[in-house]
RNA sequence: GCGCCGGUAGCUCAAUUGGAUAGAGCAUCGGACUACGGAUCCGAAGGUUACGGGUUCGAAUCCUGUCCGGCGCGCCA
């Protein structure tokens, strides 16, 4: 297909409704007018606008009459079946059977291409995600942003940004020292001599604390026993978060999310990118002096208060980081910065998009993802989490239990900013309730049916040109060749709303639309070129199917 | 106290960003092909979109007030 049909509408539209306005003496903002959308109900066609009604009182007419004097000024297109207004002043198109031969020709010769659009028109955009202290193993929670983030760069790219994946580390400041102390102490503790360092107040106190005591006890032996702890301490603090942050590698490389960049807080300071930033703010009236602390004016872009950037002990705020490293990101070239955070965190968008303001980036150049915490159920009942005693469910654990599939399918069944049941035992189950079964055994029986040709002698790769799809005449039919269609419309909308949860459902739909057409009627065995038809029809579900699947990072299974 | 987010079917959630008769799944009830995988399908029932007022051709969506829930308001990270 050389122009989607919704492209052409929206051409003839915009043609008409210019003409209507020049005859009554009005401009229109060419770039603005028209608005096509995919009706909910079939009944009102395969594409319908609402712009009679828009522009009705602009254009000094009532909206119906207007609808009407569109439809007739409408020219001709081989697409179109039937125009008709309907409702207060909608305009409905069906289209013609045409527009079914070239969706599903195109499908297949695109093959996993067909749904990639062109939001990003080749900006570069910056996914940070994760971005966990190296403090402790990844919880649930850093899961769900995981996959949030992960799959939104899938979705990004399929829609034509240019997309990198960060994981900022917090190596820097007084956590990593916190850290530290915890696993000295404790490997006194382990070496029987714990007088010597004692655990620190609000010390890190899970299991894994020991586990690396331990380890470091065999690799190094009780030689810190004799060394002052001060100095020692160092050791502790690096050889903790190597080994942490080794670990948060390993568990998001099986949970499929690899990052382009890993970026260490810490390195931020090692040049004079503080200094220079502190400068340049004060420069434009951003950054000031007082009380011995030097602050950000963020009240100038509309925050509560002003905020500190380095106390007046001369140690810099968490916050004075965030300036540096965003700056840092924006000086890299990225058109586009998206912040995947913890929902409690939300707080800190009005000072954090006052700082991209102030670095002379427009508001909209940075976008923040909120990622709401996760309700961990196992038998109906909620399974109790403290970060504060050390007790969480590790994602790793979850992994393990039901899946890397039904994991990422269900950290990406919600939207994002909205908190989310997992329901351990529906998600491991493999009975009829569980969405991700559902959709993989859809493709699986796809590829069941292709199998049952083969074996059959069917004729599998027969051009589509040549096949009679207008055969493709049914209801069941004719809801999967809409849900097919609407696949480039949806990814539009998924990275345009940075909304991972949209492939999620289309993907849940699409395996829907394809269950009850096959339960209605057969594939093999009816006669040839309906037959033909239909294994057409079936092979584009399986491409958009298994796209779909892709961008959620979840195998699409040949059989289970 | 101020601010942000939310309140949609018994439960868990959608709703093309202001569109047409608010949709799915689970649970409940009733059904389906001796054939391509029953991990499936079809149907029924279920709603004053928390509540009042406003904006307009049209509101779950926007503005306003009230009630309920979560979170945030440090020279913490």
């Amino acid at each position: 297909m050389k122009k989607d049909v919704s492209e052409i509408l929206r051409d003839l539209l915009t043609e008409a409704l210019l003409e209507i306005a020049g005859e009554r003496g009005k401009t229109l903002d060419e770039e603005l007018i028209v608005e096509i959308e995919r009706p909910r109900r079939e009944d009102h066609g395969d594409w319908a606008t609402n712009v009679a009604l828009q522009w009705a009182k602009f254009l000094g007419e009532k909206p119906r009459i207007l609808a009407e004097d569109i439809v007739r000024r409408l020219e001709h297109s081989e697409y179109l079946k039937e125009v008709k207004v309907a409702g207060p002043g909608f305009i409905n198109f069906v289209l013609s059977d045409k527009w079914i031969s070239d969706l599903l020709s195109n499908v297949i010769e695109k093959q996993e291409d067909f749904g990639r659009v062109d939001v990003g028109k080749g900006r570069k955009v910056q996914v940070e995600f994760v971005s966990a202290n190296p403090t402790g193993p990844l919880h649930v929670g850093h899961g769900r942003g995981a996959a949030v983030g992960d799959i939104c760069a899938n979705i990004l790219s399929y829609a034509g940004w240019e997309v990198e994946r960060e994981y900022y580390i917090n190596d820097a400041g007084l956590q990593m020292e916190l850290l530290g102390k915890s696993v000295q102490a404790r490997y006194f503790e382990i070496c029987r001599k714990p007088e010597l360092v004692t655990f620190p107040e609000d010390g890190y106190k899970g299991a894994y604390i020991y586990e690396i005591a331990d380890k470091i006890r065999e690799a190094e032996g009780e030689r810190f026993l004799d060394a002052d702890p001060e100095k020692s301490l160092v050791f502790f603090k690096d050889y903790a978060i190597s080994d942490i942050l080794k670990g948060i590698k390993e568990d998001l490389s099986r949970f499929g999310v690899v990052f382009d960049v890993w970026f260490s807080e810490k390195s931020l300071y090692e040049g004079d990118a503080v200094e220079r930033t502190i400068a340049t703010l004060k420069e434009n009236g951003y950054a000031y002096d007082a009380d011995g602390a030097i602050w950000f004016r963020s009240t100038a872009f509309s925050d509560d208060k002003d905020r500190v950037l380095v106390r007046s002990n001369g140690v810099p705020t968490y916050f004075m980081s965030d300036v540096v490293y965003h700056k840092n990101k924006y000086d890299r070239g990225f058109d586009l910065v998206i912040d995947v955070w913890g929902a409690d965190h939300h707080g800190y968008i009005p000072r954090m998009k006052a700082a991209v303001q102030a670095l002379g980036r427009k508001p909209e150049d940075l976008e923040v993802l909120l990622i709401q915490f996760v309700n961990l159920l196992r038998g109906g009942e909620q399974v109790a989490m403290s970060t504060r005693s050390g007790e969480f469910v590790t994602l790793r654990e979850v992994i393990e239990e039901v899946g890397i599939d039904a994991t990422r399918y269900f950290f990406a069944m919600r939207r994002s900013d909205s908190h989310l049941d997992f329901d351990l035992d529906l998600a491991k189950s493999t009975s009829t309730e569980n969405p991700v079964y559902y959709v993989q055994y859809a493709h699986a029986r796809i590829n069941s049916i292709f199998r049952e040709a083969e074996s059959r002698g069917a004729p599998l790769s027969r051009d589509p040109s040549e096949v009679d799809v207008m055969l493709l005449k049914e209801p069941e039919e004719t809801a999967l060749i809409r849900q097919i269609a609407s696949f480039p419309d949806e990814i539009k909308k998924a990275a345009e709303e940075f909304a991972p949860h949209r492939i999620t459902f289309f993907a849940y739909e699409l395996a829907g639309a394809f269950h009850s057409f096959y339960n209605a009627h057969r594939v093999l065995g009816v006669n040839e070129d309906l037959e033909a038809a239909r294994l057409c029809l079936t092979k584009a579900t399986k491409v958009v199917l298994a796209k779909a699947l892709d961008l959620l990072g979840i195998t699409a299974p040949e059989r289970m």
